[in-house]
RNA sequence: CGCGGGGUGGAGGAGCGGUACCUCGUCAGGCUCAUAAUCUGAAGACCCCGGUUCGAAUCCGGGCCCCGCAACCA
């Protein structure tokens, strides 16, 4: 708490400095972490700690979203009550910071009252836009939901053939997405909301041609089980759990109070970015940025989607119970490892596959054999050499205004995270090459050695720090390691498997 | 005519109008600083049928086959 005053103390003094705010989306508390939100939270990780590393001000959020139904339903299961189920299973996610290694600053629950007070104050800004209107559906007692007469079979919910549909009406709160049509389409034409890749705003183009229609925010309290965040005004009605949770993005930064917090990175900020997945992107790429301009807020600049992660090839899912779960995997490979295989073998956004075979391939040709032995050879040499190697601090401070970097931050520009990875492999193997063609084992002339070792421990040197955002751990290893005149040969960073 | 993604050497992926690239695997050779590592070289591929073009994996039409999504599911 301490920490985020003298944060909030020192980003208002700081008005020269970039803004930049990132976030991942909140999952739901109800199932274990999917690896598929281990890797949207990397991304998000990398990205605030390259930014970070250039200097800019950013501020990087997570959290949990735990207004659902599905809360209510899970911790009846359990016997416990839904506040405790909440409390229970948040920590599986805010553990994530540690097994993951994320660098977020702040992480938002739904449930808090910090949350709450946002939440009201949103829905009160928007509320020339919203209205009551009686919505007459199909219900599913089982799945606890409307269902639409296109997903039945034979009249009956396909999960639930033995109970019958109740027709069930009631009134609802509506927002008027229909009125902002006009004015989505052109934001998101002319990427002044910028939703990458290509193919996602595609769709989404594609989808507001269909046109948009009104979409309800509330649920009466008895098909909420009681469980949400109140209409203002109106305790028969719960919000929708989506319009609560989207709002999250502003309440972590005091949009209520309208803190300084809020004001840099929001209000003012010069770049915000939502990290999420593509199963979620009408969410927010629609419904959000329509709330944002009916609130007379400002709308986010980037939307970044990642695709969904097979496993096996096939789709991850609880009834197959093949869904990977991050924690398992960092246990058996270590963190680097998982973070390496995330952003490297799963192209950003696009669909990828998880598997053991693929993982361990991966891992050994491009951590153990590549970057780890690369690190082992030279401090080897260096040390057999008996040299001094002089650490060039300043040439490292501005490292991003070098050429040798610039295809790698081009790449980080438009969010290609494997591609600025792979400008680093390829420094490597350019090193390796260097040092089987000039075989310092065989250089007898101390001065010819000399250039050639300088020429080497500088190659891993500015490996290590340009790796930095994207295995921080490993960078942290190799820098102590090589940072210093005497370097000494140490233990495999990755032992082959 | 619901929407979208995709079919590239033995495997997995890039490329998306002009000598087809990467990783793993296979074969031959080199080196020994290194984690049986690393370097060099070799064999081997663009689903099918038409069309546009000087030229197509890349664009257009048709066909076959996979895989997602179809408003609340990372």
């Amino acid at each position: 708490m301490k920490e985020k005053k003298d944060r909030q103390a020192n980003h208002s003094k700081n008005h020269s400095t970039k803004k930049t705010y990132i976030t991942t989306a909140i999952p739901y508390v109800n199932a274990a972490p999917h690896i598929g939100f281990a890797l949207e939270i990397i991304q998000a990780d990398v990205l605030n700690r390259y930014y970070k590393s250039k200097d800019q001000d950013t501020y990087f959020v997570t959290g949990t979203d735990e207004n659902s139904l599905k809360n209510v339903l899970k911790a009846e299961e359990e016997g416990i009550s839904t506040k405790e189920l909440v409390n229970k299973y948040s920590k599986n996610f805010l553990e994530l910071k540690e097994i993951l290694n994320i660098d977020y600053d702040d992480f938002i629950r739904t449930t808090e009252p910090r949350h709450i007070k946002n939440v009201e104050k949103f829905w009160k800004a928007c509320e020339k836009d919203i209205y009551k209107k009686s919505y007459k559906g199909l219900y599913c007692v089982g799945c606890e939901e409307f269902k639409l007469e296109k997903d039945l079979e034979e009249g009956k919910c396909p999960e639930h053939l033995n109970k019958a549909l109740e027709v069930v009406e009631e009134e609802n709160y509506f927002f008027k997405l229909s009125k902002y049509q006009k004015q989505l389409k052109e934001l998101i034409e002319t990427e002044t909301l910028k939703i990458v890749p290509k193919g996602r705003k595609n769709d989404v183009l594609g989808f507001i041609d269909q046109g948009l229609e009104d979409f309800s925010i509330s649920r009466s309290v008895e098909r909420a089980k009681g469980w949400g965040i109140p209409v203002p005004g109106d305790p028969s009605q719960i919000i929708y759990v989506w319009f609560d949770a989207l709002v999250n993005y502003i309440s972590a930064l005091g949009y209520a109070e309208e803190s300084a917090l809020y004001k840099d990175f929001w209000a003012d900020s010069d770049k915000i970015l939502h990290c999420i997945g593509k199963g979620i992107t009408r969410f927010h790429a629609i419904y959000w940025p329509a709330m944002l301009l009916s609130a007379g807020v400002r709308l986010p600049t980037h939307e970044l989607v990642h695709g969904y992660i097979t496993a096996d090839g096939q789709k991850m899912s609880k009834s197959l119970g093949n869904v990977v779960e991050p924690k398992a995997v960092v246990e058996k490979y270590g963190t680097d490892a998982v973070r390496y295989f995330l952003l490297k073998a799963i192209p950003p956004t696009k669909d990828g596959d998880f598997n053991k075979g693929y993982f361990e391939e991966v891992y050994n040709a491009d951590l153990a054999n590549g970057l780890g032995n690369a690190v082992a050879r030279v401090a080897k040499m260096a040390e057999n050499s008996g040299f001094e190697f002089e650490v060039d601090t300043k040439g490292f401070e501005k490292v991003w205004e070098a050429d040798w970097t610039q295809d790698l931050q081009s790449h980080m520009e438009s969010f290609r995270l494997d591609l600025a990875i792979q400008e680093v492999w390829k420094m490597l193997s350019q090193l390796d090459k260097h040092i089987n063609e000039h075989e310092p084992w065989a250089v007898k002339d101390e001065e010819k050695l000399r250039e050639i070792l300088d020429f080497e421990v500088n190659l891993i040197r500015r490996a290590a720090v340009v790796l930095k955002p994207f295995i921080p751990d490993t960078s942290r290893k190799i820098q102590a390691q090589f940072f210093k005149k005497d370097i000494k040969a140490q233990k495999p960073l990755f032992p082959r498997i």
